[in-house]
DNA sequence: GGGCAGTATAGATTATTATCTATAGAATTT
DNA sequence: AAATTCTATAGATAATAATCTATACTGCCC
């Protein structure tokens, strides 16, 4: 490999093909036109010397091993460079900078209660939030999308780590005239029969509730789709059926509706921060997990504390590692 | 920034020089002339646009804190496509590569067993090794100029983690024929009646010597320094005096030698791994430590063995990462 | 088979980079 | 103070890189 004709911005080239699928795309992106492209990837290969990066196929671009090997080591080297670039001013450590989250679709109701204060605290660090439901969450993490992720139910950790944060109990709610919000304790059985409020396949809510119930041999019987907790909320107010829903989705005053007493809920779960470790964390996310450890206390309830983040971060340690060196 | 005229090479120049502390020399090492080199770090100045990188002052160069950031930032983004390019060829993963490691005095005689398997295993991974006193593998240590260290007595930490892997005990030694070599116990006022060999100050044994007879209200009589520990061996033979001294300088058969039952010896001090945690650890040297992980049992008589490796590798997460990747 | 979108190659132009020699200024040593 | 060593600047040149336009080659979709 002949390190000495290697550039960043034809690295950053690499990566943008790569993330566009596309050469046609990326130049668009770019604001170069395609031919430039193309022949700055010739180049790059020809500069690597490990030979074709990238294959065209039916539907987009395949990356060979060599591609994909240099696909990582470019995000890191440039996620390095960006973490640098933000250091120069004066010299902020990891309280400028940019960072991007993925959230399952439940999380975004408690994540604003981390992000806000954090990004007032540290108004230089922008933070990019995706939502989506953990299908979606899973595609982006499969293709290194972002650099932090929150899931419910953790995606196979091979190449990640994980960290709890905080409790998220799935409770059973009704009208608050419904019949059984006056029962003192109820059975699974009994809520079955009643026309149960769900979000689509593959939400994590879901996922909760389908194994909780195949655990106990118990299978769904009326069922009706909606495509949103709000949506479902407001269902099961209107008197459209019950629901089985996670407890911050509620408002904190809710007179329309009740939670039921069901007989092993609520079902518990956890939220939990997902880190891959074949990625760079930059700075500023690394910064924001210090901040979450040290304030999770006082933004939540604590019956929704869980905070497993000190072992996450022992993974970075000594933040910020402050100015020194040789003399 | 201007990340776009950002050259690997540019980098490679800057490290050099300021390894090298001047210009000229680090022109002289990359075969081009001064002037060339001036006018590379006025470019990668302008380039980053964070003000000056280097200084200059009495004795040799100086960074600036930007200067600085940029040295770690182009250390860590180097050390980061060697590994790449070492994952070219055959897709080894750390199998191939290149890292170096300083070693106490001490520890050069057990350091072989360790290093010797690995590079059978690993022929083609490339081990520098320095050898040093303490003093000398502090400076080393500070300059970020390897990338594992191994000491008995560790620098401060903030910037660094430990793992012990392996027990020193310091003995005290006397010729066969000597006196004291015939007393079931002794106490340690005695051996200080007899002249004392002694590496020179800074030395990681004499300093563990010094501190426990600091902790006792003990100090040192008469003392002969000499340069090596097997010089100190020898001498003791030669009945020129006693000495305390690592149980692993000594030959297995020593009959010239004699263990003193000093009370309060042996002295317990172990080996440890030392890695710069500002500091990217190549995978070469990843693999390295997990290599000793597995097999030190193996290398090493068990009673000496003290294996915290495992808390240290936490840090350097499912090894190897073997491919992976977006479809 | 004729478009159409994506990609690759060729040739040309301009901008930038890498490098040199020569020289002058600073600092250090003698 | 002279000599030596280091460093910076200027001017010149060859090499390389970045980029374009124009064109040709792919598949794929009707």
């Amino acid at each position: 490999m002949n390190i000495r004709q290697l550039t960043f911005r034809l690295l950053q080239v690499y990566v943008t093909v790569v993330r566009c699928g596309s050469v046609s795309e990326a130049a668009r992106q770019l604001h170069l036109t395609q031919p430039t492209v193309s022949q700055q990837l010739k180049r790059l290969s020809e500069a690597v010397g490990g030979g074709p990066l990238l294959e065209h196929h039916a539907q987009g671009l395949t990356m060979t091993a060599t591609g994909q090997a240099l696909y990582n080591a470019s995000r890191d080297v440039l996620s390095r460079f960006e973490d640098f670039a933000d250091q120069l001013g004066p010299l902020h450590q990891g309280s400028k900078g940019r960072f991007s989250i993925a959230l399952v679709n439940t999380a975004q109701y408690v994540l604003p209660r981390l992000l806000g204060p954090f990004s007032q605290a540290f108004p230089e660090v922008d933070v990019t939030v995706h939502i989506g439901n953990r299908r979606q969450l899973l595609a982006r993490f499969e293709r290194h999308e972002d650099d932090l992720y929150v899931f419910s139910h953790p995606p196979a950790l091979s190449h990640a780590v994980a960290a709890r944060f905080m409790r998220n109990p799935l409770v059973a709610i009704a009208a608050a005239d419904h019949p059984l919000a006056q029962q003192a304790s109820i059975v699974m059985e009994q809520l079955l029969n009643e026309r149960l409020l769900l979000r689509e396949p593959g939400s994590a809510t879901r996922m909760l509730l389908e194994s909780w119930l195949q655990e106990h041999g118990l299978a769904m019987k009326t069922t009706l789709q909606m495509a949103s907790n709000e949506a479902i909320r407001v269902g099961v107010a209107a008197r459209m059926g019950v629901a089985v829903l996670s407890e911050h989705v509620l408002p904190n005053e809710h007179p329309e509706l009740a939670v039921l007493h069901i007989e092993g809920l609520p079902i518990e779960s956890h939220w939990q921060f997902i880190v891959r470790n074949d990625q760079r964390l930059p700075q500023s996310a690394q910064r924001f997990l210090h901040y979450v450890d040290e304030h999770l206390d006082q933004w939540i309830e604590p019956r929704f504390v869980r905070n497993e983040l000190p072992g996450l971060l022992r993974l970075y340690p000594t933040f910020p590692p402050a100015t020194d060196g040789p003399p």
